[in-house]
DNA sequence: ATTCTAAATGCAAGTTAGTTGCAACAAGTA
DNA sequence: TACTTGTTGCAACTAACTTGCATTTAGAAT
């Protein structure tokens, strides 16, 4: 008798990550330590296709049956909906996401000619949300915000 | 013989919306006038799919043959490229697009239960570009921002 | 450990936004 | 008026994203 295919079932890994997914009331699953992990990874915000792409270089996902397109659109939903990644507009022609870390105020610069991304921190926006807020007839709370420069890299200037 | 259908040539229309064109150094050209004019009328950025919706509204529209849908992708880029729109992520599902007033320091606060648009003006951002600038290892110009706030309309905050 | 159930996944099919190539046409200009 | 070049419409295509459904499994209850 041949030794029979180990079963699936996780082991209740008690990583950074399985924490992160059970805080949100998310299931641990392999689709989603995947994807989470390739969004702990990156330095910049990505695009749907981007984590597809980088899923298969993991050795998780090397060492057993791909992850299914639908899956990951359905993960990256669930991540947006429970608030581990946020949704950015970088001018790259699709939409990027990226993690939210703790205490965040961080934006991004882009240059409007080859696309390169840096970060800022620390935008203001306190004082600007209050004053919104005044002036406001239908708003009385703002939980989130977005901020984005866009301009030209010294690279790209010179050219 | 029945009369022969007129010629479609456009009379040299001196509106503002075909000086606007011109100015950008784009034709004035039925489709072009047609989707401007939309982007004008209207009070809050609107996605590809409201300019086709909102199109055959228009009376220069209903007297003539309808709009390609591939036009107004093509017009509405060419808009963008000529800085005569501008793209936002409202995180309606789309990305809208609205026109760029002069003197533009102009952003939104958006409801993320009911989707309720609000614009406000005067974000600071000049002195955040600044710092933004200085701290950065590879920018030197920031010619765009983008502010947009996301919270709860009162009416939504009371459900 | 075993059982149970709601939630998550994979697969296949479908939808639809958005693109591309090309021929016909017309805006701007001489 | 004629010319040239950018614009439009059409048809075909591509690829992003969605949906329905059967199967599996994580997490909790027993
Ligand atoms: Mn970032
Ligand atoms: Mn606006
Ligand atoms: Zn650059
Ligand atoms: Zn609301």
């Amino acid at each position: 008798m041949p030794t029979p295919a180990k079963p699936t079932r996780l082991t209740p890994v008690h990583s950074e990550l399985a924490t992160m997914l059970a805080q949100c009331g998310l299931k641990v699953t392999r689709p989603r330590l995947a994807v989470l992990k390739i969004f702990k990874n990156s330095t910049h915000p990505i695009s749907v296709q981007e984590v597809a792409a980088a899923l298969p270089s993991l050795p998780t996902i090397q060492a057993s049956p791909p992850i299914n397109s639908v899956t990951i659109y359905r993960v990256i939903d669930s991540f947006r909906q429970k608030g581990l990644i946020r949704e950015v507009n970088l001018r790259h022609g699709h939409l990027d996401y990226e993690i939210i870390e703790h205490l965040d105020d961080h934006h991004h610069i882009v240059c409007t000619s080859c696309g390169l991304v840096e970060d800022f921190y620390g935008c203001g926006a306190t004082s600007l949300i209050r004053t919104a807020i005044k002036n406001s007839r239908n708003f009385a709370t703002v939980n989130e915000h977005t901020v984005e420069l866009f301009g030209l890299c010294r690279k790209c200037i010179s050219l």
